[in-house]
DNA sequence: CAGGATCCTTTACGATACTG
DNA sequence: CAGTATCGTAAAGGATCCTG
């Protein structure tokens, strides 16, 4: 009975180190919670969009971040047939998930701005 | 009123970026997040057993993350005077403010192994 | 418009050896 | 014990130019 417990918080604790480990996987980079904060707020934005509403990125790094994003199922690409081309991304419903995360950690930014100004 | 209204959404916006700009630039890397869930775990612990239960990092990296983590009042330091010195890390009470992040980003993993598992 | 190719700089990270 | 110094590699990020 002892011996069950142990083991079942060994494994509940390695099983939180392994989540946490994908998830900054995938998820970490300068650019990850930008992009996918902007398409939570406003489904469907084309790449120029994208470009210009993440403050500061570059084609290149959006283009890969958004190649990452897709293929992690966060975010959906779907080419238009008119030319030239246009392409639409929007944000999954798995990727929608992330919104609390995204929510605690503007919460806390704001906390430790008020912290540090508080105590400085 | 229709001015201020927009006004006000676009501030509180420009917050949450620059906020989640500055949780992030203080949580990036591969071992903050681990080093801070192993002292919320287990407080005061010393520079030799972080080494150990913070699996697969090296003296060095734990060092200057620790050094990083105490810079922005997450972790406290205690040079105890025996010798040879031994040093206590311990979070502060501003660093368990993490503890909702890291709990919905653990959340999150395991519900994205979910998905990948039940999707592919 | 949407991005790939190329080149370059800068950080992040790691192994090893050494010191008060 | 608790680190620092040094060195080296790999990955992240960025600027510019080019193409269907």
């Amino acid at each position: 009975m002892k011996k069950v417990a142990v083991i079942n918080s060994s494994e509940t604790c390695q099983t939180r180190i392994v989540a946490i480990k994908d998830a900054m996987e995938i998820l970490s980079g300068k650019w990850k919670f930008h992009i996918i904060g902007t398409l939570i707020h406003g489904e469907k934005l084309r790449f120029m969009e994208l470009l210009r509403e993440v403050d500061g990125i570059g084609a290149k790094m959006l283009s890969k971040e958004l190649q990452d994003l897709e293929m992690n199922h966060l975010v959906s690409r779907t080419v238009l047939n008119t030319k030239p081309a246009t392409v639409e991304y929007q944000i999954t419903d798995f990727g929608k998930s992330l919104a609390p995360i995204i929510d605690e950690i503007a919460k806390w930014g704001i906390a430790y701005r008020n912290f540090v100004y508080t105590n400085s």
